[in-house]
This record gives structure tokens, sequence and C-alpha cells, in this order.
DNA sequence: ATCCTTTTGATTGTAGGCAATAAACAACAG
DNA sequence: CTGTTGTTTATTGCCTACAATCAAAAGGAT
């Protein structure tokens, strides 16, 4: 079964030495299951999936369980691993909690910012509201990202960028999530530009309040959604 | 090797099919790991522990990956498994991330909160100020515990709990962090007050940098102890 | 003493097998 | 026709045994 490309994995992985099967695998399967190549709800053979790479079943099981001990997987007893699906109630808890970590990284941010990082990100905020403005969602998506990472990453703090990273991932898999922001790429974009200005002016309680509001805010387009498909 | 209680975890735990063999273990060795009977920096044996306990090495093993991405062990290809060690750095990031978490359980309690609850949350203020003035740690420890659960668990939101009390645990693994709040007993829980009396005034912003301040200032603590063991 | 092999001990990965379980299916009685 | 009861089959859970791999310790030469 399509054994052309993804039999050479386990020697191609393992020239690089740096990681083991199992590390490989599991990187292999979460890029899977986070480009929706596997889909929530969709179960993981273990034999067909172990055939698949060319390794033997070991490996696999171990690179599965390190998958829901990260929440991306489920494992039911004598059932299998099956594709985390995130209800939209869930949806909302994680929103929550994303926005209160990233209202940290505004928070912390006002202490290390920069002049340098200020024109930077002033750069993705014309760059970003260029893009808007002809309705490009496929390039705005990657634009985003990087300019949200960019200010994670600014912040130093190793901890707070694993753990905003992982719940972006989890959101990937609400079946019920639609490209949320798809319709409003100027709106989100002003709320970029309060959050730079107020990092420029190094009010915490503002640029805490601000990041915090720009998560909550896309929480809310993602639950009018919701409303709608009823 | 003292195989009298543990030889028997498998059969027991069979009995509640609740489980699988992998599920069991992950609790054991964590359970282990958390009240300090396997040491930061420790190796955990492969063999050793999978007679230890009675099993092979399959089960353990995917306990092993478990626990890793969870953060509570490091693997080292062909070195083996080893407790985390956070140092110092690592645990002021992840008070960081700590504050951000609790402070957004102040804020959703604001939303939620009932005369009912404050009256409970009034009760173990009181508790914990006789406690204090008898500078009784062993006996405080617990009902803090308890009281910081109490709130988080009355969000309603499982991811959040879920993050919580991942982090304290996280925490537990820093070596150097002694029993840090040992100093400030009554201190504390004029800090405590200060949260109930905050979600009682239905302020959630207040509420929120109340919530904060109070892990912020037990990492200052924690800061204070490293300062002094220079 | 330093550097370079060699050995050793451990982990890693593989193969194969068996028991247990759950889902799908068939036979059956009401 | 419907619901219940076996039966089958695929898959997981777990085990043993073995080969491969790697890192650190031991030994010897310069």
């Amino acid at each position: 079964m399509s054994a052309g490309q993804e039999q050479d994995l386990k020697s191609d992985l393992l020239i690089l030495r740096t990681s083991s099967l199992t590390g490989a695998l599991e990187r292999e399967l979460e890029h899977l299951i986070l480009t929706g190549e596997l889909k929530p709800g969709e179960r993981l053979n273990e034999i067909q999936l172990s055939t698949r790479f060319g390794t033997s079943r070991g490996p696999l099981r171990e690179a599965t369980r390190s998958l829901q001990a990260k929440g991306l997987v489920d494992i039911i007893r004598n059932r299998g691993v099956f594709v985390r699906s995130v209800s939209p109630d869930e949806a909302l808890e994680i929103y929550d909690v994303r926005a209160a970590i990233f209202g940290l990284v505004g928070r912390l941010l006002t202490d290390v910012v920069t002049d340098a990082m200020l024109t930077e990100l002033n750069d993705y905020l014309d760059r970003m509201d260029r893009i808007a403005s002809s309705q490009n969602f496929d390039e705005y998506y990657p634009v985003n990202l990087a300019f949200h990472d960019y200010l994670v990453t600014s912040t130093g703090n190793k901890t707070l960028l694993q753990e905003y990273k992982s719940f972006v991932n989890k959101l990937h898999l609400c079946r019920a999530r639609g490209l949320v922001q798809a319709g409003g790429l100027s709106v989100s974009n002003r709320e970029h530009r309060e959050m730079v200005d107020s990092l420029a002016s190094g009010d915490r309680y503002r640029a805490q309040e601000a990041f915090f509001r720009h998560v909550e805010r896309s929480k809310h387009r993602f639950m009018s959604t919701l409303k709608a498909a009823d």
C-alpha cells in the first residue's frame, strides 16, 4: 500500500541519528494528524501503520502513547487508537486558557520590548494590512502565524512557547472549526495594531488585556459560527 | 527484590479492568516520581523496574514514553530514562505560566461565583488562619492544596484544571525548591483573603490580578531562597 | 599521563506468538 | 419482524527471545 515514499522513512530517518525511531514515528503521525490526513475520530490501525512505515509494532505503540499524553489521540482499551476529536465545548475551554497564556505574552513583552522589535512588528502589521485588503486568506494565514510566533518566542520563555503551540495544535482537532477568521481579516489586524501599540506604551496591564482580548474575540468569532450551524 | 507488595500490583489492577497495564504502570511511576522516591536525575532501569512490577518491558516503555510527553522524565537515546530535573531558570518560567493560568481562574470565577462558594472559601480562610498561627506546616500544606484545587475546579474548565495540575507537578521536580513557603504562612493567607475578597467584589480584573500576584509572590519567595543558597 | 582500541553493559528495535476483547455476523426464538 | 443469543474474525494487549546499536568503562600502547 503506497509503499514508495513511506517505506524509506525508516532508513531515511535512521541516517539522521539524532532521534529514535519512536520519535520519528511520533513526529510523522503528528504531522499526518495536524495536516488532516488522519481525520478526527479516525482509527489508527497498528499493523497497517507499522507495515506502512516499515517498522514493528513496538515503536509505533510507544509513539501513540506519547501522542495520547500530548492530547492528540485517544486510546480505548482493546479498541485502539483514535485521532482526538475536540468538541466545541472543549474548544471554548482551550480558547480561554490560550487567552490567558497569550495575555502573559503581552505582559512579559512590555519588560523586554526594544525599538528594533517594534519596527519589526510594525513591518508585520503593514504586510498583513496589504494582504488583508486583497482578502487573500491563503497568503494571510502563514504571515499571521509568523507574527504570533514571533511574539511568543520573543518573551524568551520556552515553557510558554511550548504551551502556546500545544494549544494551537489542539484547536486544529476541532471538527466544527472552519476557517474561523476568514471573514474578519482587517478586523483581526486592527486588534494586532492595538497589541503592538500597547507594547509601545509600556503599560503591562494594557498589553496583557490587549493580547487576552485578541484571543477572546477569536473565540467569539468561533462561537458565532457554531450558532450559524444550528 | 522486594516482591511482596509490588508483585501483586499486576493482578490487583487487572481485576479493575478499567485501565491497561501501561496506564497502571504510568500512574505508579508518576507516584514514585512525585513523592520523591525516584529523585530528579535518577535513572529508570527498564529491566529492573519491569521485573519489580512483574511486567514485561513493553508496557513499561510505553508508560515512560507517556511520562516523557508529560514532561516528568527525559529520555536519551541509548542511554535510558531519567527523572526530569527542573532547573531554577525553568522553574521561573513555569511560575510565570502558572501565574497566568491562575489569573484566569480568578477572572473566570467572578462570572460564576455564588454566595455558597464565598462562605465555603471563607471557611477555608479561617481554617488556614488558625493553622498558620500555630506555624504547623504539615497541617497547612494539604488544606492549602485543597483550597487551590477548589478554586480551579470551580471554574468548570477541565482543560484549565489539567494544565494547572501539570504545572504544579513540574515544580515538584525542581531540586532547588525547598519547602518554599515555609516562612510566610500568614503572609500567604493574607494574599488568599485578598483573592476571595476580589471575587466577592465581582471585579474580574481585580480578581485576575490578585490571583496572578499570588503566584508571582510565591515565585519571588522561591527566588529569594535561590539567592540565599549562593 | 594521554590517547586509542576493546570490551562490556545497557538500551533499542525486531520477530513471533498467544490470550483477551469487541465488533460484525448468523442462527434462532418469540 | 424484532430482539436475543452464539460464533467468527480482526485487533489489541502482553510476553519471550534475539539481534543491533550505542556509550561508557577497561585495557594497553605511546
